[in-house]
RNA sequence: CGCGGGGUGGAGCAGUCCGGUAGCUCGUCGGGCUCAUAACCCGAAGGUCGUCAGUUCAAAUCUGGCCCCCGCAACCA
């Protein structure tokens, strides 16, 4: 008989930084779910790849100095390089500037274009003719273009269009049949809602760059991302292209992992699509929540961007792998901490679990020289554990098939907590002081190791290198590690000989670590950028930021500091972060805009001296234009900040020095 | 009325879809054990589940209003 198949996929990434912690968190879950269904005997095919193209990547290339396909190649090595890091199993790795996806995308478009449902157009915006650049209303600064400040001008550029309008109904009416095809299913409301709306064709060819699939019959046009970066999911299989010849066998995809920023894309464009191709829909897509560091969004710009490689380097990559899944419910956001990340493998990982292997294993060897006798005498106090032990494959199935990873590993723990106990219920190192109680003793150990082989087991697809080390320790291989074996107690053989290994998950000094990470995450967020140094880790001292270059008394006398009297202050309207301070800078006043007004309410400022940098380049934010800026000294993670107050002594206009 | 997520013992979270004794980890306090990675086991203190109202025999859970926090949206001066 056939296996049955199992296809799932990561989304691609986009290659124009380094990956951080939140790609590897999307990806580990794929990893163990591809792993998950493998143990269970399916055929399972895991995608995962990268995006390549785009005017970003072609921006960025051009700073660089290199051509694009240089530059991805560069950061797609480095991607690759992290994957084989944290042990993730994919089957295929697809980049959209493969030549088969490239060839395919080609038919696809041209394929769509017959059947009429994608049709020429025109893409209008604002157009900045010196930057030779089409911007979005949105993207515009002060009305004016983003890059360079000048004005723009509404134009417009020919564009093919995908009917994305045409298919709302048949999406609706996708999520009512099928009310699996997204979850989590709060996402599915946000999906309505949006489509309610309205929805309107989709560019799906641009002409401002080139960096892309070009349309074979127009070639000035380049695809754009939607039929370029989605379609890699069939095309990995080899739709359109004579690369792979695996389309029949796999798709429509079980399931893709999405993270909830890009639910639209895969919910609403992605079925449209393949509706217009007359193919299968995939059956499942997910939606996973984010990582969020203290509680914010991950930015570089904020300078917390968690760097996987530094984690796997100090903790091993199964303990964050771990960590990962099991600190977070998949579905919903979960705060990234690196105190909860030691906690974690601090408690779960070496107390519970290693310890539980380093008892049980020092037992055996000890009392037994390391292979268990056949004698056995049972006791009533073993139920409680040999029913848990019984049960838990059928739980932890059950989470696991909802993608609740979180709740698959509670359960494990729930045994492995339990084994805990039972030594000390049943004090195997009383036993082993009669003769007369060795089988008993026998029994008690062989319970415990069998615990353990089960854990070990389905632990596999979370942490599978560290599982293999254990059920290697208990000699349990091939049949006695397999899914089938740990249906029901007992499949390990009666009389296993244990070989004890190093410790699995060394205990972590807690106020130690966080303070060597620190200095580890601060000196690479350096090397990346010149943003200012990642946030201090529970560190009592503020981390003091190195110091700049030297600079020479008139470069400084560039600045031009003013003490200025805040006059007024209101907050920007429809501004959330911002102040407006109106001030008397001894020259016929202006206004400052400020984002401290999380911190200072105006009434905090008014009548107040302050410090201003007076000949900044005036921007405008929320409309609002500012003429300057005031100093503050950072006191906080977030960005919290203390205004420097000068004394009233000093008169409103005064040059500083 | 811009969109979305969230508010549960000191901290971090589960539970909310499918109402029925409020659970987990850490921390604190007390006890036990000595096989083990100063780990493990037991016990205790600590919560009006943001708030107000409604439905119900019964609400953290369902309904409506309000408050607060966070992300995104032209807000990193």
């Amino acid at each position: 008989m056939e296996k049955k198949t199992f296809y799932i996929t990561t989304p691609i990434y986009y290659p124009s930084d380094k990956l951080h912690i939140g790609h590897s968190y999307c990806t580990t879950a794929t990893d163990a779910m591809a792993r998950y269904k493998r143990m269970c005997g399916f055929d399972v095919m895991f995608l995962t790849g990268t995006d390549e193209h785009g005017q970003k990547i072609e921006e960025k290339a051009k700073k660089a100095g290199v051509t694009p396909q240089q530059y991805v190649d560069t950061i797609v090595a480095g991607i690759r390089k992290l994957w084989t890091l944290m042990n993730i199993s994919n089957d295929r790795f697809i980049r959209t500037t493969d030549d088969y996806h490239m060839e395919s995308v080609g038919k696809i478009f041209k394929e769509l274009y017959d059947r009429g449902d994608i049709y020429k157009g025109a893409y209008k915006g604002k157009y900045c003719t010196p930057c030779e650049s089409f911007w979005t209303e949105s993207q515009l600064v002060n009305g004016n273009c983003p890059d360079c400040g000048r004005p723009v001008a509404d134009a417009q550029e020919e564009a093919y269009f995908f009917r994305l309008s045409n298919y709302a109904d048949r999406i609706l009416k996708l999520y009512d049949d099928h009310p699996e095809f997204l979850t989590p299913p709060s996402r599915v409301n946000e999906m309505k809602a949006f489509i309610h709306q309205g929805l309107e064709d989709l560019c799906v060819s641009r002409t401002s760059f080139t960096w892309g699939v070009p349309v074979e019959f127009d070639p000035k046009h380049v695809v754009y991302v939607w039929v370029d970066a989605l379609t890699n999911y069939i095309t990995a299989l080899g739709y359109g292209n004579e690369r792979y010849n695996d389309y029949d066998r796999y798709w429509p995809a079980d399931v893709h992992f999405v993270g909830k920023e890009i639910v639209r894309f895969h919910a609403i464009i992605w079925p449209a699509l393949l509706m217009a191709l007359d193919l299968p829909l995939p059956h499942r897509v997910y939606g996973h929540g984010w990582l969020l560091f203290d509680g914010g969004k991950m930015s570089k710009s904020k300078g917390n961007v968690v760097d996987p490689v530094l984690l796997c380097e100090r903790y091993g990559v199964d303990a964050l792998r771990y960590f990962l899944l099991r600190e977070f419910p998949f579905g919903s956001d979960g705060n990234f901490s690196n105190e909860a990340l030691i906690n974690r493998i601090n408690a779960d990982l070496a107390n519970d679990l290693g310890n539980l292997v380093s008892r049980t294993t020092a037992m055996v060897e000890k009392y037994f020289g390391g292979t268990l006798p056949v004698d056995r005498v049972t006791d009533p106090m073993d139920g409680d554990l040999l029913a848990m032990a019984n049960e838990l494959r059928t739980r932890y199935a059950a989470q696991m098939e909802q993608f609740a990873f979180q709740g698959a590993l509670i359960e494990v723990f729930k045994l492995i907590a339990r084994a805990n106990k039972y030594i000390d219920e049943t004090a195997p190192w009383v036993l082993a002081k009669d003769a007369d109680k060795l089988p008993r003793l026998a029994t008690v150990l062989y319970n415990l190791l069998e615990c353990v082989r089960i854990s070990a087991v389905l632990l596999t697809p979370f942490i599978p290198d560290s599982a293999a080390k254990i059920l290697a320790m208990l000699g349990a291989s091939g049949e006695e590690a397999s899914w089938e074996s740990v249906g029901s107690f007992g499949g390990l053989r009666a009389t296993p000989t244990v070989v004890k290994g190093d410790n699995l998950f060394p205990r972590i000094d807690m106020a130690k670590e966080l303070a060597e990470l620190a200095l580890a995450e601060a000196s690479t967020t350096e090397q990346g950028s010149t943003d200012s140094a990642t946030a201090p880790a529970d560190v009592d001292e503020a981390e003091i930021s190195p110091l700049a270059a030297p600079i020479t008394l008139d470069s400084f006398d560039l600045t031009d500091l003013r003490v200025c009297k805040v006059v007024d202050c209101t907050m920007v309207p429809k501004a959330k972060k911002l102040l407006l301070l109106q001030l008397d800078d001894g020259m016929g006043g202006r206004q400052i805009v400020s984002s401290i007004a999380k911190w200072y309410q105006p009434a905090d400022l008014i009548g107040k001296k302050i410090i201003v940098i007076a000949n900044l380049k005036p921007a405008t934010f929320c409309g609002v234009e500012s003429q300057g800026m005031l100093l503050a000294g950072d006191v906080g993670t977030d960005g919290a900040c203390k205004v420097i107050f000068v004394d009233d002594a000093v008169a409103a206009g005064v040059r500083i020095h």
